[in-house]
RNA sequence: GGCACCGUAGUUCAAUGGAUAGAAUAGAAGUUUCCUAAACUUUAGAUGCAGGUUCGAUUCCUGCCGGAGCCA
């Protein structure tokens, strides 16, 4: 960065002249000067008052006056205790600002880091409809995505359904016994609820069956094992297994409904995949690998017949790879997945799995029994964990029911946007598609924007008592802004280059040092895989425009370099908050 | 039992070991002949407890209390 990298080396020149120290340039702490004090960026004096023998303040004061008279860029200093603040010149702003007019700034060119990486998220059950839960995975796992290609990688989005297993099966019987042939043409419910509506059913009946049992004197569990139902259930998963037709057929024809609905979500939140895997496709993967394993003795074979890993000397435990009768657990495929998805782009340099914090354990296990296999790339597999949302009274569950779903909450918000919209009275000449979009925009944006100013790796709290605010730090409080924005730009016409000799005020210094700081909040958020920081950086970008709006009349300010440099700073401005919500997911229109 | 996590205003969230712990919302009080008031301004309010390391701790270490999780 550029003052930076200027402040760094005089700095480190300033310390070897007066003290003779040679400073480490992580020892050079430089913060953005807080708006308490005046001067752009701070430098922490304490490192340096052993080496240098004198109190914070003379540390502070010499580097000063050192800083003063090596370079006209820094204009002024203060020291205060132990920090010493330095101001920059205005030409320094204004030159550095007429560089970052470009549409893409801060932004890395595709490609440019060579690398190739993979982001794997959503990755859903097909016997159940997608909840708020699934909402967190998908926008995260789309934002990092994004923000990881601003860093010149090059990304591949994928996405691996899990339509196969004893839990589909559920659905498929339930549908055949109670179901009567309803399709979602014919009852008008969506493909994935009806089919979790199913699932549901299949629990209902299959807890009566239990209660029956158990009234005819058998203990609980011997119960849930041998109510029919659940016997008929595993019946049909052999039945698949073996490549039974009829069972086949009606997995595909509710699998397909099941696809059909989560496209429309996927296609309502505004998220794409490159490539979708199938369990079905990839279950039976790893299992030739557990041969493999055994042959470099990384496995075992124990008494039962079973194949394990002993991991207790990295901290774990003992984990199963391969059963006793011989089928394959969770592991077994993820291992399997993960080597054929190397092979499949050999190009590939890493592998990010969004996939909630409570498989914390899983995903260690998995990259240690890679790395114990010999797969160099095993390090740059990463699990990019994320915490739970919860409810007031506790964790979601799908098999209880509580659960926030996400086709419902969406539409809530959608006619939220509408009302609020409506009341404010402010869409005339809009055509109904285009209020249609606009409600779609403001709503998702706001529950997007919710969801990913919080740090991705904390739980979070929804109360669906409580409406998703509107107002504040908010979704549409940045998009409200950036319509603001654009409607100034659009009444002002042809605008000119900015003059280099203008003088800014605070608040213009202010938006510029902002704009100055994007590019690390990019780089900050890439490496830490957390969107949170760009939210939260657009927040204050986008605040501290209000404050400039409210203040300054940029449209009827007479002088005319001064209205220049304004109108160029909303353009700047309004492109960083458009490019910055796109990295969430999230549009911003023109007007509301 | 073992492993890792969390505890900040009434509430929901911030704070690469740095200055007087920031916001939002709810509360109180204001701003409209002026580029969109979904905005702006003012005000009150918080680091679970006890130690330790440090010039400096919300952040690191130890113990306790409280909350959720994974592996058995």
């Amino acid at each position: 960065m550029l003052a930076h990298g200027l402040l760094t080396q005089h700095l480190k020149q300033a310390l070897k002249d007066s003290y003779g120290i040679d400073a480490d340039e992580k020892d050079i702490v430089l913060q953005k000067t807080r708006k308490e004090f005046e001067g752009d960026f701070t430098l922490v004096t304490f490192p340096f008052i052993k080496a240098a023998k004198q109190s914070p303040e003379q540390v502070g004061d010499t580097l000063g006056k050192f800083l003063l008279a090596a370079n006209s860029t820094f204009t002024k200093y203060n020291v205060v205790k132990g920090f010493l603040n330095i101001s920059l010149s205005n030409d320094f702003w204004l030159q550095f600002f007429s560089g970052a007019q470009i549409e893409n700034y801060g932004y890395k060119k595709e490609g440019s880091s060579g690398k190739t990486i993979m982001v794997e998220y959503s990755s859903p059950n097909t016997n159940k409809p997608l909840h708020l839960g699934h909402i967190r995975n998908i926008i995260l796992g789309y934002s990092v995505a994004n923000i990881l290609r601003t860093q010149g990688h090059n990304i591949l989005k994928v996405n691996l359904v899990n339509d196969r297993g004893i839990h589909i099966c559920k659905s498929m019987l339930a549908w055949q016994k109670f179901g009567n042939g309803e399709t979602p043409q014919s009852s008008g419910i969506k493909g994935d609820h009806l089919v979790g509506k199913y699932y549901v059913e299949f629990d209902k009946q299959y807890k009566k069956e239990i209660a029956e049992l158990v009234s005819q004197g058998k203990p609980k569990e011997e119960a849930e094992k041998q109510a029919p139902l659940i016997l008929e259930a595993q019946q049909m998963l052999q039945k698949w297994e073996a490549g039974d037709k009829e069972v086949k057929d009606l997995w595909k024809k509710m699998n397909g409904w099941v696809y059909d609905g989560f496209a429309t979500t996927y296609s309502v939140l505004g998220v794409d995949f490159d490539k979708t895997y199938y369990e079905s496709d990839t279950y039976l993967l790893g299992k030739e690998l557990v041969q493999e394993g055994l042959d470099k003795k990384v496995f075992y074979k124990k008494d039962n017949g079973s194949v394990a890993i002993d991991l207790s000397a990295d901290g774990l435990d003992e984990k199963i790879v391969l059963r006793s009768d011989g089928t394959s657990v969770y592991i077994t495929q993820d291992i399997g997945t993960a080597i054929e998805r190397f092979k499949e782009f050999p190009q590939l340099n890493q592998l990010i799995y969004t996939v909630g914090n409570e498989q914390e354990y899983h995903f260690k296990v998995l990259f240690l029994i890679l790395q114990k296999l010999g797969y160099a790339w095993a390090k740059e597999c990463y699990h990019l964990s994320y915490g739970m949302v919860e409810l007031p009274d506790g964790k979601m569950k799908s098999r209880e029911g509580t659960v926030v779903d996400a086709d419902e909450l969406l539409d809530e918000m959608f006619s939220t946007a509408e009302q609020t919209t409506k009341e404010l009275g402010k869409v005339e000449g809009f055509a109904n598609d285009e209020l249609k979009h606009l409600y779609k925009t403001i709503g998702s944006g706001a529950l997007k924007y919710f969801m990913l100013k919080v740090d991705a790796k904390k739980k979070m709290l929804f109360d669906p008592k409580e409406s998703i605010d509107f107002n504040g730090n908010t979704g549409p409080f940045i998009q409200y802004t950036y319509a603001r924005i654009q409607s100034v730009l659009g009444k002002a016409g042809e605008t000119k280059a900015i003059d280099p000799k203008v003088e800014l005020n605070e608040l213009e210094r202010e938006l510029i040092k902002l704009v100055y700081e994007f590019p690390s909040v990019l780089e900050e958020s890439a490496k830490t895989y957390n969107p949170s920081h760009i939210a939260n950086y657009i927040y204050e970008l986008t605040k501290t425009f209000n404050r400039f709006y409210h203040d300054h009349s940029i449209l009827k300010e007479e002088n005319e370099t001064i209205k220049q440099l304004r109108l160029a700073l909303a353009k700047q401005c309004g492109q960083i908050i458009k490019n910055g919500m796109n990295l969430l997911g999230i549009e911003v229109p023109n007007r509301m």
